[in-house]
DNA sequence: TTTT
DNA sequence: TTTT
C-alpha cells in the first residue's frame, strides 16, 4: 500500500540548456539543472544567499516538451517528487544522487537564450509520443456549458462521464 | 493555453460521513466537509483557534474510494485545486460557491467512526470505474530492478517503456 | 491544538491593479484578483478552458510590497490558505466569500503595465512597516562560510546562532 | 534577491527515533529519517513499490519540538526546502549529501513506539528556545471577535495591528 | 478582470 | 551553470 506523500514544488531558472535522450523503446529522456536562490539577512543586516541546483528529469511527453521549449536562462515552475539513487561508479565506488522527477512543467514569463514564444502547461504520465496514448484526464469529457444546477442532488449537477476541471 | 497553478493541500478531519452519489453515466461523486484548523498566540499569551470547513469533491474512482473507506473523524491528506462556482439559488438569488476539487488523497493515521484498516493512496483521473481504465500512471513499466547503471549516457539507464516511479 | 494543513499554492496574472488600503494601526492591507486557467481536451479533441479568479490577500510588509510591484497583467507566485468567511451584506443577506490570505509572494518573468524591473521573494509575518521589526527569519544568522564539515556529530556543523537557509 | 521556489512536502513515517545534539550556542538540531513510499502497477497487473528515505533536518526550536515528541514509526507531514551539500569526507574523497530542511512540522495519527498522545503543529524560525523571542507571526494580534463586517472599504475590517488567521 |  |  501506498504511504506517504513525496512532493517538490519549484520555481527556478535553468543553467543550461535542457539534455534530451531517448530510450530504445523511445522514450524521451530530458534533463535540467534548475536553480533556486534564496536570500537570507543577517543580524548585521548583511545579504546572504544561496543557490541550490536541482537536477530535474522529465520522461516521456514531458520530456520532449521539456526539450523542445526550455532553454538555458527559462524559468519554469515543477512539481515532482524526489528520488535518490546509490550506484556504483565506474571507479567501483558508491556513489548517490538525487534527482527531482517532474510530473508537471509550465514555462514562466521569463524568457532564456532562443527561448521560444510558445507556452504552455503539460501532465506527464511518461506516455511515450509514438503511442500518443492520452492520459487519464484528456481523455475526460468536458465541462458541461450551462452552470450548475446545485440542486440538492448534487451528483445531477454533472453529465454522464462528466469530469470537472 | 494553460495559465497558472492553482494547487490546493490540506490535511485534516472529516466533520462527517461523506456522501456519495452517481450521476447517470455512473460517474461517483463524492463529498466531504474537511476541518483545518489553525492557531496563532496574541501578545497577551492567549491562544487563539480558528477552523476553517472545506468542501472537498472526489470524483470517479476517486469519489468510489473516498466514499468507501473515508468516515466521520478520519484524518485525510487531500491534494487537488479551487473552484468557484455562481449560481443561481432556488430563490432566484445569486450564490457563491467554492469547492476542493480533489486529485489525490490518501488516508492518515486518524481513525474516525468505524473507520477501516485499509488505507492508501490514490490518484484520481475521473475515470468512471466500470471502464477500469488505467490512469496513465498505472500502465507505465515498472522501474527495473537493477539500480541505474549511470553512465553517461543517461538515457541507457532506462530499459523500454520504462517509466520511473 | 493545531490540526491540518491549509495550504494554497498559486500561479497566475492579475486582472486588475492592486488595491492597498490601510487599517487605522497602519497596516497595510492589499487585495488582488489573479487569474488561473486550466485546459482539458475532450473525446472529441476540443479544448475546454476554464478560470479561476482568487481574491488573493496580503497583510502588513507583504501587503505593501505587493501594492507597490504588482500590476495589471503582472505573473506572480503565491503561497498561503484558504479563508472562508460568512457575513451579512448591506441587504441583510447571509453571504460567503472566500479569501486566500497569502504569507509567501514572488514576483514571475511576466511584466504588467507599468511594471517595474524590480522583483523579489517576500514572507509576511504581518508586521507594521513602521514598526520595521525583523521577521523571525531576518534574524537569523549567517550559514557560515566555510562548507559543512559533515562529520558524525553534525551538530558541530552548526556555529553559534547558525541558522541554515 | 531572491529568485526562485524550493518547497518539498512530505508526508512519511520515521525508520528510528530522532537524534537530536546541541550546537556549542544551544541551538537544537534534530535529524530524522523518513520513509515514503509510492506504488505502481505495471502492465501485468504487478504491484511495483518504492520507498524513498528522506534525511530531514530541523532547527532551533522546531528541532526540540520533533526531538522530544517524534519517535521510530510516528506519521508526520514536513514542510521545507531541499539543500543540497558536498564536502569532503575523511578518506579526502568528494561526497554529495541531500537534506531537507524543515520548516513546518506536524504529527499526524500514526503513534509510533512509546508515542506521546501530544500532538501539534510548528513553524520553526531557527530560534533558539532560550531566547524564546516569539516569531513573527506568533506577535500577531488575534483576529477580532465580531465577524468582518464586509463593508467596501475592506481594511476597516481589521483592527489595530489585527493579523489575519 | 489576467495571460497565451 | 541560471536569474535579478
Amino acid at each position: 500500500m501506498a504511504r506517504g506523500i513525496n512532493k517538490v514544488i519549484l520555481v527556478g531558472n535553468l543553467g543550461n540548456d535542457p539534455d534530451t535522450k531517448y530510450t530504445q523503446g523511445g522514450m524521451a529522456v530530458t534533463r535540467i539543472s534548475l536553480a533556486t536562490t534564496s536570500v537570507r539577512k543577517d543580524r548585521e543586516g548583511n545579504t546572504q544567499e544561496r543557490t541550490e541546483w536541482h537536477r530535474v528529469v522529465f520522461f516521456g511527453k514531458l520530456g520532449e516538451i521539456a526539450g523542445e521549449y526550455l532553454r538555458k536562462g527559462s524559468q519554469v515552475y515543477v512539481e515532482g517528487s524526489i528520488r535518490y539513487d546509490k550506484y556504483t561508479g565506474q571507479d567501483g565506488v558508491e556513489k548517490y544522487s538525487t534527482d527531482i522527477i517532474a510530473d508537471e512543467m509550465q514555462m514562466l514569463g521569463g524568457r532564456g537564450e532562443g527561448g521560444g514564444g510558445s507556452r504552455g502547461e503539460y501532465r506527464g504520465g511518461g506516455d511515450r509520443p509514438q503511442q500518443q496514448r492520452a492520459p487519464a484526464r484528456q481523455d475526460a469529457q468536458p465541462r458541461r456549458e450551462a452552470p450548475p444546477a446545485k440542486s440538492n442532488d448534487f451528483a445531477d449537477d454533472f453529465a454522464d462521464d462528466d469530469i470537472p476541471f
